[in-house]
RNA sequence: GGGGUGGUAGCUCAGAUGGUAGAGCGUCGCCUUGGCAUGGCGGAGGCCCCGGGUUCAAAUCCCGGCCACUCCA
């Protein structure tokens, strides 16, 4: 590929072990990757000067801004800043994709290098274990945009850059190799080099020139880029020669869990593992298993003694590694929740607390949090600036998760008594999976509670493959791209806000849609219904029903069958026309999508920064906002938004709306830019509202704040765990709305003939006397029962032994249950009562003595019941029943008594 | 975005197959004791989340809503 490794003395050659093209000084059979070659470096650093974690990351900008690249500020690991296709940054290009990458977006620096906190979560389980896997590294990047005309270093500069710096921290370049390689990712394509050291690969430059097409095709593309990933933790990890490569980066984090702990390590054990693991793939238990065996082979110990040395140390670099990566998380905006981006960080913080608890520790997750802020602050202060927030999030979930575990384990004792129960011998594996499924108990959990009430639960190797099948996989639609072959339509709402008439030409027919060269229509976007309206062709006026832009061309949606029509018109394509939208539709959205801006910003200034908006959706008489929260906005809070967001509005600002350069905008404003959705293009339209909010948005506003007129907030609701939703008004809508809610109250009010302001205290007493009437009633019930019931003694008859009650009274259901109950009790006179009234009902209980010669209240019942056209039936000590044919009850008492005799 | 689970007394929860709404803790009263810890007896306290439906009958079954929990991407 390049002529740079010749110069500067390496040779290719092809590694015995995988098959590999590399490049090396002196001549060798491997590649220097693990695992043809072994960890060389522990216990034996490759450099004379130990660099910790920062100053790897110091020397690595420095020497790349001595080279001519400018270094630029970290991204926020939360990718959807940004973009929408990805939760979090996973490496240094994730911040240029899809803008700059795509080359339609200038690069904030060319060449430029940053130290890009990155987050992966795909290998979450080896962190710890493995002595190199991180939820969160730092990657180096040092990346150059080419275009056609601007072709700023490729190659050979690229290779010449990496083997310098290497050598200029230490290396001695002899030990290091280039593996020919193949990159693909996210659309692109390119050959690539991973460069090793003493069997760990410290970096991959990657020089992507292609797109790769549907069907795996590939095409080259105007902008190539050097994509280059230093993964500086393990940088410092070779530098220090450390058992792990945590030891080398998280020391004084370290250092400190192991006082608290009290946790003794064995460097030799540590060494040891991360050499052997080094040379593996760790992905399922059964390879862990050989993992901890080649490891206990090695040492002479079993595999208990292994894991009972091994697993505190580990628990411990957990933590220090799931510390950092929430700090991350939290600081830039990750809210935990059961979905998305919130899901992962919940997953890696309750890990962070199970791996705590393993080590017995009673230190709140809050308190290992500040040992990792403290250790993070003098290089992210960003970390400490958000440390209440953090400090709160990490409250909350503690404790939310404090109570699923507790829950959790309730359920587990309880299915487990069901199973005793059904006198099974074993959980089956539907249940566990289910346990986990729904209520998020892991098997292990499972297994503990379990072991502890003697019921054996086997839980399968491949437990989390099991889960994943019972999720279906859903499927993916693919939308067929329409071509239009149309210039863009000339969007007339941005220059005049306040235009309503507009002249057009008639292009052409889509569908049933009407394409005009330019138009003042606002098509559907953003959250933003579109505008309707009418054209007037030939002295006729056509209803636009909506307007909707596919790539560039406004579409105007119109009947069918006019569309149809017109289409047939001879010289109706190039005819001027004049179009008219709907005002008063047009200026309704225009004050709930300004209102929409007001809401989030003040929910911003009453709530914290963390809030951000999810999504909108406006509509002329109620809009909504989803709000990023990671717990539920109080009524108060709601209140205070509302006000402050009123006082914008009196406050009657004047919106300032640019066009403005993608970057420079994001440089001058930040990723709030994008707090309304992402929005695509080179220059992006800014909306302003001096010293309240800014906002890159394409919609429709008012000139001044002021022209609101009033935002109601009409109520919130929690659409997902960690959003929630604000429902509100606008302008007129919102005076509507108030309108509405006082409707309410006075109708309520009127109801108690009081005035509105009594009604919480009216209904309070309402609702409390008409329970105490319930209970008086639900008393007086069973003394008149009671009553009655003494009226029916001496009523008896009897058959074989039974002493029997037979009788029509008047009572309701409640009151003959309980009679009959009362009358067959141990010390009532009868063995088998059974009462009918006038409405249809029949009830019938029987004494212990009558259930034990075998009478079945429920069957005698049932029959009768049967008679009356119902149905009934109960259990054999109290039964009840009805029917329609009410007047039958005569009968259908007689036929008990039949029933009763014949069942003796 | 796609699933799953739950909502019963102030709290923690039981309520097989629809058929009398329960326990423990708490609370109130009485008793045991010189007083306390405690122990004993009794009472109050339920729109069984809300709205429809099925049924003679729904806490229980079905549909919709609200709220909470959870798995996957």
């Amino acid at each position: 590929m390049s002529h740079q490794l010749e110069e500067l003395g390496y040779k290719k050659s092809t590694c015995v072990a995988c098959g590999n093209d590399f490049w090396s000084i002196h001549d060798r059979n491997t590649c220097g990757d693990a695992p043809c070659d072994k960890y060389e470096f522990i216990g034996n650093p490759a450099t004379k000067k130990k660099y910790d974690l920062y100053q790897i990351q110091k020397s690595f900008k420095d020497f790349f801004q001595k080279n001519g690249h400018t270094p630029i500020e970290r991204y926020p690991v939360l990718a959807k800043r940004w973009r929408d296709d990805v939760f979090l940054v996973g490496a240094s290009i994730y911040n240029f994709q899809p803008w700059v990458s795509s080359g339609m977006v200038e690069p904030p620096a060319n060449p430029l290098v940053v130290a890009q906190p990155s987050i992966r979560l795909n290998d979450v389980d080896n962190v710890g274990r493995t002595g190199r896997h991180m939820t969160c590294f730092t990657m180096g990047g040092h990346h150059a945009f080419n275009t056609p005309d601007n072709q700023v270093y490729w190659e050979n500069e690229t290779v010449k850059y990496c083997h310098d710096f290497i050598k200029h921290i230490g290396i001695n370049p002899a030990e290091i190799t280039f593996i020919e390689s193949w990159w693909e990712g996210g659309g692109n394509a390119g050959p690539c080099y991973e460069i090793c050291v003493r069997g760990v690969e410290l970096a991959t430059l990657v020089f992507i020139q292609y797109r790769t097409l549907p069907g795996g095709k590939k095409e080259k593309i105007p902008l190539t880029i050097v994509d280059t990933g230093y993964g500086l933790e393990r940088f410092a990890w070779i530098s220090q020669g450390t058992p792990t490569a945590y030891d080398a980066c998280f020391e004084p984090v370290i250092n400190q869990l192991k006082d608290i702990t009290s946790v003794d390590v064995d460097e030799r054990i540590l060494a040891e593992n991360a050499k052997i693991a080094g040379m593996m793939d760790i992905e399922t238990f059964a390879d862990l298993r050989a993992l901890r065996k080649q490891v206990a082979d090695r040492l002479e110990i079993t595999v208990e003694e292994l894991e009972k040395s091994a697993e505190p140390m580990e628990a411990i670099y957990v933590v220090a590694d799931h510390t950092r990566c929430l700090a991350f998380m939290l600081a830039d905006g990750v809210i935990p929740s059961n979905v998305k981006e919130g899901y992962l960080a919940r997953l890696v913080l309750r890990r962070t607390i199970r791996f705590m608890h393993d080590l017995g520790m009673k230190e709140s997750l809050s308190d290992m949090m500040n040992i990792q802020s403290d250790f993070m602050a003098s290089h992210y202060p960003e970390i400490l600036k958000h440390q209440d927030h953090i400090h709160n999030i990490i409250n909350l979930e503690e404790k939310r998760y404090a109570k699923t575990v507790s829950k959790g384990r309730n359920l587990v004792k309880k299915s487990i008594k069901h199973l005793k129960n059904e006198n099974k011998d074993e959980m089956p594996l539907d249940m566990i999976i289910q346990l986990y499924d729904s209520q998020g108990i892991p098997p292990e959990t499972i297994k503990e509670i379990s072991e502890d009430l003697q019921f054996p639960v086997n839980v399968p190797d491949n437990f989390y493959t099991l889960v994943a099948n019972e999720h279906e996989e859903e499927a993916v639609e693919e939308k067929a791209p329409v071509e239009l072959d149309y210039t863009a339509t000339k969007l007339l709402f941005y220059d005049d806000p306040s235009q309503i008439e507009f002249e057009s030409k008639v292009l052409g027919f889509y569908k049933e849609n009407i394409i005009l060269n330019q138009t003042v229509f606002y098509p559907e976007g953003g959250g933003q219904p579109s505008d309707i309206g009418y054209l007037e062709i030939n002295g006729e006026q056509i209803h636009v029903k909506r307007a909707e832009k596919l790539d560039n061309v406004v579409l105007h949606k119109i009947d069918p069958e006019q569309c149809k029509e017109l289409s047939q018109v001879s010289d109706i394509i190039g005819k001027e026309i004049k179009s008219v939208i709907n005002w008063d539709r047009r200026i309704a959205l225009a004050r709930n999508h300004t209102a929409t801006h007001l809401i989030v910003a003040s929910a911003r200034k009453i709530l914290g920064d963390h809030i951000w908006q999810a999504g909108a959706q406006k509509g002329v008489k109620r809009s909504r906002i989803d709000l990023s929260h990671y717990k539920r906005i109080t009524p108060e809070e709601i209140n205070q938004i509302e006000a402050l967001a009123n006082e914008y509005v009196m406050k009657n600002v004047s919106l300032n709306v640019n066009w403005m350069n993608r970057t420079e905008a994001e440089k001058k404003y930040g990723f709030i830019l994008y707090q309304g959705g992402i929005v695509p293009g080179s220059s992006i339209r800014v909306i302003e509202i001096p010293e309240v909010d800014v906002q890159a948005c394409a919609g429709t506003h008012v000139i001044r704040t002021g022209d609101i007129g009033i935002i109601k907030i009409n109520k919130t609701e929690r659409v997902q765990d960690g959003v929630e939703r604000v429902d509100f008004s606008a302008g007129a809508a919102a005076v509507e709305s108030m309108q509405q809610n006082d409707g309410l109250l006075m109708e309520s009010a009127d109801i108690f003939k009081v005035n509105a302001d009594q009604l919480p205290k009216t209904c309070d007493r309402f609702f409390s006397e008409w329970k105490a009437f319930k209970n008086e009633i639900s008393r007086l019930k069973d003394q008149m029962a009671a009553l009655k019931a003494e009226g029916l003694a001496g009523k008896s008859e009897t058959i074989g032994d039974l002493k029997v009650l037979k009788d029509m009274i008047e009572a309701d259901m409640g009151e003959m249950q309980k009679m009959a109950l009362d009358l067959t009790d141990a010390d009532g006179e009868f063995d088998v009562v059974i009462l009918g009234n006038l409405e249809g009902k029949i009830a019938g209980s029987s004494s212990k003595e009558a259930m034990a010669v075998g009478v079945k209240i429920n069957e005698i019942i049932k029959e009768s019941a049967a008679v009356l056209g119902g149905g009934g039936g109960g259990r054999p000590n109290l039964a009840q029943g009805a029917g329609p044919k009410f007047d039958k009850m005569v009968e259908a008492l007689d036929l008990a008594l039949v029933n009763l005799k014949k069942s003796l």
